[in-house]
RNA sequence: GGUCCGGUAGUUCAGUUGGUUAGAAUGCCAGCCUGUCACGCUGGAGGUCACGGGUUCGAGCCCCGUUCGGAUCGCCA
């Protein structure tokens, strides 16, 4: 058993002010360079490396031991701080080293199986598989010390503006609408199941039936969906529920929020209150409900122009006309200076990604030398080209491009494409933070699939009040008092004010063409809470990983997660999910089908 | 469920038109080395080219299938 030397700082914080004294750290060797007799040793923890030298000031027992370092060892390491011969200032603790007096090897360490810097290019499997590693290097320590700050910061806040942090359970019922649940089978009641939350969505709504007034809670959510980028199964929300509010109200604590956020975690003074875009305003200009607006590219429509009475009616080009015969819309952007970097085979390399959002063409227009060049050259003159351009004001060396297809689809693609072309040309900088509200959100989609109206936010979200005479008429114009918060393109979380009143309420299931039975079934206890008085309320809930992800920097939720799933869903560290035991499963009352082999 | 990209040394990658013994860097091991910090020098070990099949005189390379990973669409109230 090794000795534990009692550190008295950490290895990152060694700086000037310590030398002349005596010192224990505890750490990781990073690296030893073995120079013969002089060895240089980079010990690493948490805060960051500093440099150890044993030289032949160094007890002859210690040296040797020292000879015998290899990375990753755990090392105590006792000595005094004096400063270098030589400074390197790439580390904060550059200037001084310290010289080892004593030496305690606590563990030696095979040879990585990862390299453990912070500007490595890893395999992400072998780095989640190896996560214990990975999370050696500062930037990852970095990372959850932010998650950390942000959380603190967050109860600090919301305690001061009156809101009180409530548990809420995390075995509820299956609920109905929405993504899947992961489920959890009843030992005691066979054949019925627990869900673990998608959100806990109607225990805080029951909360502020409760007289809790404002409440908080950072949680873990669970949705049995497709992963991404910026999407895991189980992810962390800081959510929050206010009585006695309209949107205003939760919009300026929220806003009171991020600037706090900003300032203290970010030292950046940000502007408020935030811009408020109507949904409609963000998919006419930007093409998308969380649009970026660190850059223009904006979305024009050019229906009028090729409409009957437009300046182009009738023109030889068929595509535009029989899509507005359709009923479908012609739109574009406006690439400034994109004639020159986007060549044929990139717009068409475009045009293929476009494809997936159900695109079928991608028309483009440059300008250059004020003449026009276009994939339509053969179908407009010069004039006609330049009527185009002229919605947009374009410029020389600006580029056109224009997709004509069901409204929802000319959005996506063009959305989809002004924030692919801005990243290609280097346009999104991380280090400007564009927060904005989106506002009015329909409060119905017209589902296909089920061949009915759904929720787009959730059934208790209020519909505006002035479109109340039109929610049976004419459910697809009817708003909801629905916003979400978007930084640089990304959702960073959603409310809305809620419905408290019964007949509302029960209004608005029937326009979902729920059942009393379903209801029951499904909202009974909300309902049924209701009637005994409900406050006026609402809410919002962010997704904290997302959060911690943008102001971060990082490219996926997965670089702020301790031990998230890879794309798979599974847990590279442990393995999970595994097979349960017939035992298990017998208890359970339940009987599988269909095992896959190995999940791994 | 669909589409696209990828799997070569512990790691990150290269590998030409299909051609003899599959390379580099880094890491690892050994020796030398007293001011390095990506230490340096010398030497060494290290490969089922994801798996299975096919085409061919000959396959890391071409074809088919499988599998694994990533991105993305659907999905995510």
């Amino acid at each position: 058993m090794s000795r534990l030397f009692k550190r008295t700082c950490m290895c990152g914080e060694v700086t000037e002010a310590y030398i002349g004294k005596e010192v224990v750290i505890n750490g990781w060797v990073a690296k030893a360079r073995d120079l013969g007799g002089l060895i240089f040793c980079d010990v690493r923890d948490k805060k960051g490396i500093v440099q150890v030298v044993f030289n032949e000031d160094v007890p002859a027992d210690v040296l040797e031991k020292a000879g015998t370092l290899r990375s990753e060892f755990v090392v105590g390491v006792k000595g005094t701080v004096r400063e270098r011969e030589s400074i390197n200032p790439d580390i904060p603790t550059g200037k001084v080293e310290i010289l080892a007096s004593d030496l305690e090897i606590y563990a030696k360490a095979g040879t990585p199986p990862i390299y453990i810097k912070d500007d490595d290019n890893v395999d992400d499997n072998l780095r989640l598989k190896y996560r214990y590693l990975d999370l050696r290097k500062k930037s990852m320590q970095d990372n959850l010390t932010f998650r950390h700050k942000l959380a603190k910061l967050a109860r600090d806040y919301f305690d001061e503006n009156g809101f009180t942090e409530v548990e809420t359970p995390m075995l509820i019922k299956p609920t109905p609408e929405g993504a899947r649940d992961y489920l959890v089978p009843s030992r005691i009641h066979h054949g019925h199941f627990y869900a673990l939350p998608q959100s806990p969505q109607m225990f805080k709504q029951l909360l502020m039936v409760g007289g809790t007034d404002r409440y908080m809670q950072i949680v873990k959510c669970f949705r049995d969906e497709d992963l991404r980028a910026d999407r895991q199964p189980e992810f962390t929300q800081i959510d929050l529920e206010m009585s006695f509010v309209d949107e205003e109200d939760i919009q300026t604590i929220q806003e009171g929020f991020i600037k706090k956020v900003m300032k203290e975690l970010k030292g950046m003074d940000i502007e408020t209150p935030f811009p408020r875009l109507t949904w409609d305003e963000a998919m006419e200009r930007y093409g998308s409900d969380k649009p970026d607006t660190r850059f223009g590219f904006e979305l024009k429509k050019l229906d009028a122009l090729f409409e009957e009475g437009g300046a182009l009616a009738g023109t030889e080009f068929k595509v535009f006309n029989d899509c507005l015969a359709a009923g479908g819309n012609i739109r574009g952007i406006c690439i400034e200076g994109g004639a020159a970097p986007y060549t044929r085979k990139k717009i068409d390399k475009l045009t293929e990604k476009i494809r997936s959002y159900g695109a079928k063409g991608l028309v483009w227009i440059k300008k250059d030398n004020g003449e026009f060049t276009s994939s339509v050259n053969k179908f407009f003159n010069a004039e006609q080209l330049g009527a185009i351009a002229e919605v947009f004001d374009a410029k020389d060396g600006d580029m056109i491009l224009i997709v004509s297809d069901k409204a929802k689809v000319t959005y996506d693609a063009l959305g989809f494409l002004r924030r692919h072309i801005a990243g290609e040309m280097g346009l999104l900088d991380d280090n400007q933070f564009n927060y904005l509200w989106v506002v009015d959100f329909p409060l119905y989609e017209y589902s296909e699939e089920e061949d009915r109206y759904v929720a787009m936010h959730h059934p208790f979200t209020s519909p505006k009040l002035e479109d109340l005479d039109i929610l049976e008429s004419d459910p697809g114009k009817v708003k909801a008092r629905a916003y979400d918060i978007v930084l640089n393109g990304v959702e960073l979380g959603g409310g809305s004010i809620r419905i408290h009143d019964r007949d509302l309420q029960e209004r608005m299931f029937k326009v979902l063409g729920l059942g009393e039975e379903e209801i029951e079934e499904k909202f009974g206890f909300l309902v049924e809470a209701f009637k005994y008085g409900a406050p006026p309320h609402g809410g919002l809930a962010y997704g904290f990983d997302r959060m911690v992800m943008l102001l971060t920097g990082q490219p996926s939720i997965r670089e702020v997660i301790a031990f998230p799933k890879n794309q798979a869903a599974l847990c590279m560290v442990s393995g999970a999910p595994g097979p349960a035991g017939t035992d298990q499963l017998e208890e359970l009352g339940l009987a599988v089908t269909d095992v896959e082999e190995d999940a791994e």
